[in-house]
DNA sequence: CGATGCAATGTTAGCGCTAACAATTTGTGA
DNA sequence: TCACAAATTGTTAGCGCTAACATTGCATCG
C-alpha cells in the first residue's frame, strides 16, 4: 500500500480511503490511485484488514459431510448469495451427526474469525452445539424447527416441509387415495419429523388411516427395504398410495416394487420429496415436493447479514408440487 | 493474548510458544498457560496470526456451481482433509463454464489470502484462468488434464478416465458386443474427452465400429435425447450396446428406451461412469464406473500441501467396475 | 480582505500476533 | 565454587491495514 501511495503520490491513508469508498476523495486522486494500483498490480491484505477492523468479512457454513441433496444445493445458494455480497465463504463439513461433532466443526468455524454462521445440518443434535458454544455472532440455522424457545439466539430459515407434506398428501386423498403410508425419514431429523407430521395431520383431518413405515436413513437402500415390507400389503389392497420421505428412498420403493411385479401407478401411487435431478427419469417418472432451495440460500444470507436489527420470526418458504407419471387414482375394487 | 500472559503470570510470548508448540517451554509453565487460557476461554486472533506470518492456513475451493456429482464429492473430501490438517477451506463456485467467470472466481479467493487453491472444475476453459491470474500460490487441478504444458505451474490429480473407459468398453467387448455407442459428454470437459478416447481406443483395438451420439449436457435430459437418437439403430441391430459418459445420461437413456418398449439389458446393455447414490435402484440396475472421490480428494491437499518439493508428475487414481443388471451379452440374432 | 467552515489529505497510533534478539535462569563439569 | 553453555523467558519491533485526530487548502460570506 505504501508502494501504491508512493507512486500516485499520496498518502497510504489516502489510498485506503479510495479503497473504502470514502465520500471525501477528489475524483482526480482517485483516479490517480486506482491507476497506481492497476500498474502495482496491488491487492489488499485481507488479514490486516480484518485486524484493524475485527471483522472479516467472511461466513462460515456448517454443512453435513455427504452427498445430500438439499443441504449440497443450498449451501451452492449460500455461496453464490455470498460471493454477490463480497463475502467470503467458508465450509466445514461434519463427520458425525451428533453434537460433539457439531460443537468441533463450529468452534473450528469461531476460531477462523467468521463474521456469522449459517449451520444447514438439518438434525436435532446439531441444536446442542448452539447451546455449547455460547456464541457471540450471528447464527442463521437452515431447519424445519417450528418450537424455537425464546432463549435461542439463531434465526431460522426453512421450507416449510410440514406444508408440502400436507400438499403431497392433499394430492394423494385428491385422486381418491385413502391408504396412504408414509415411509419417513431417520428420527433426529428435523425434515423427517415435519414431513411426518404435514402427512399425519392431513391423514387425520380426511379421517383416513396412518400408516408408518420408518426408514433407517433418508438412502436410497433404505427406501428399497421400506418397499419390500410395504409389497404385502399393496397386494392386500391395504395401501393404495405411498408418501416417501424423499426421492432418494422413493427410488428405492419404486425399485422394490418393480421387482416384485406390483405397478406404478396401476398398482399403487408413489410420491416423493426434494425433486432430484434425475427424478423426472425414473420409471415411472416421479412426482413429487420441490423445495427452491436457491430462494432459502438467498434467506439465510439476508437474515444473516441483517439479522441483528431484524425480528427473529423464522422465514419460511413454500414448496411446490410437481405432478409426473408415478401417482394416479387408485384401481377400482 | 496479554490477559492470559498476565493471569499465568508469563510474558505474551511465552503464551504464543505455547500456542505454537515451541519445545523450549518448561511444562509447568506451560500448564499454567494452558489453564489461564482454559478460564479466560482464550482464542487465537486467525487475522493478527496471519498478519504476523503471512499465510492464513486456508486453502481456497474452486469448483463448478451445480449439483454434480463428482465435483461435488471430491470437495467434501478435500475439506474433510484439510481439517484433518488444520487448515481452513474457502469455497468459491463459478457462475459461468467460461475462462472469465473462472479468473474472477480465481482473484477471489486470491484475495481473500489463500495459501493455495484446488481447482476442482474439470472444463478445459478453467485452464485459461491459470494462465491470466499467473499465481504465487501452489495450484492443484483435479481434471483428467493428460498434456500438460512444461510451463504449467499447477499440479494435477484425477481419476484415470481414460482408463475406466476402457474397463467399461472393455466389459462390454467381452460380453460379446461389439457394435457400442457411446454417448458422450459434452465438449469442453476433460472428463468427456478422456472418456470418449478411452472408447474409441478400445473399439479401434477390437475393430469394432466407432459410433459417437453426442449429448449437449452431462445430465438426465440430454441422456434422454441421446436415448431417443439411438432407438432405432438398436432396433435396427446396428448398437447393441452404449455406454454412457456418466450415470445421469444413462438415466436418461434408460428412461427413452423403456419408454420406446427397448428393454436392457435383453435387446441393449448400458453402462455408466460415476456410480450414483441411487445408481443401484434404477430399472435395471446400472453397471458403471466408480471412481473413488475420497482419494481423488486426499491426494489433491498432498499435493498442495507438499507439492512445492514434490515432482509435478499427474498423480492419477484407478476407478473400478461395479457389474449389475444393466448389462448382458448381446442376443443372438 | 480576513474570519469561518468544510472538503481533502496527512500523521499517528494501534489491531493481536510472531520473529528476532536480549536477558535471565538453570544445569554442568573442572 | 565458578565459568560456561543450554534452556527458558522477556523485550522490542514490526506484519499491513484502518480509525481518529491534525493539518492544509480553498471557497464563501459579512
Amino acid at each position: 500500500m505504501a508502494d501504491v501511495a508512493a507512486l500516485a503520490g499520496v498518502s497510504h491513508q489516502t489510498v485506503s480511503r479510495v479503497l473504502n469508498d470514502h465520500p471525501n476523495v477528489r475524483a482526480g486522486t482517485r483516479d490517480q490511485v486506482m491507476e497506481a494500483i492497476r500498474q502495482l498490480g496491488y491487492r489488499r491484505n485481507r488479514a490486516a484488514r480484518a485486524l484493524a477492523t475485527s471483522h472479516s468479512s467472511t461466513i462460515g457454513i456448517l454443512t453435513i459431510g455427504s452427498e445430500f441433496f438439499g443441504p449440497q444445493s443450498t449451501v451452492l445458494a449460500i455461496e453464490a448469495a455470498a460471493r454477490a455480497q463480497g463475502y467470503f465463504v467458508t465450509v466445514t463439513a461434519l463427520d458425525r451427526y451428533d453434537a460433539h461433532s457439531s460443537t468441533e466443526a463450529l468452534n473450528h468455524l469461531v476460531d477462523q474469525g467468521v463474521d456469522g454462521v449459517v449451520m444447514v445440518a438439518p438434525f436435532e443434535k446439531v441444536i446442542d452445539a448452539l447451546d455449547d458454544a455460547a456464541l457471540k455472532i450471528p447464527v442463521v440455522v437452515v431447519a424445519a424447527r417450528t418450537t424455537v424457545p425464546e432463549s435461542d439466539p439463531a434465526h431460522y430459515v426453512y421450507v416449510d416441509q410440514r406444508e408440502g407434506a400436507r400438499i403431497a398428501t392433499g394430492h394423494l386423498l385428491a385422486l381418491g387415495h385413502r391408504k396412504i403410508a408414509h415411509v419417513s425419514g431417520p428420527t433426529g431429523w428435523f425434515d423427517a419429523t415435519e414431513r411426518q407430521i404435514g402427512w399425519q395431520e392431513k391423514m387425520l383431518e380426511a379421517q383416513a388411516p396412518v400408516i408408518e413405515v420408518p426408514a433407517e436413513s433418508w438412502l436410497a437402500p433404505s427406501g428399497y427395504e421400506a418397499g419390500k415390507r410395504l409389497v404385502d400389503s399393496v397386494r392386500a389392497g391395504e395401501v393404495t398410495a405411498v408418501f416417501a420421505a424423499n426421492d432418494y428412498l422413493a427410488t428405492g420403493i419404486l425399485r422394490a416394487f418393480w421387482e416384485a411385479g406390483v405397478e406404478v401407478p396401476t398398482d399403487v401411487s408413489v410420491i416423493g420429496f426434494d425433486d432430484l435431478q434425475i427424478s423426472n427419469f425414473l420409471i415411472p417418472s416421479l412426482t413429487t415436493v420441490r423445495q427452491p432451495f436457491r430462494d432459502v440460500g438467498h434467506a439465510a444470507l439476508t437474515e444473516l447479514l441483517e439479522g441483528v436489527t431484524a425480528d427473529k420470526t423464522p422465514k419460511v418458504i413454500a414448496p411446490t408440487l410437481v405432478i409426473r407419471a408415478s401417482t394416479a387414482p387408485p384401481k377400482s375394487q
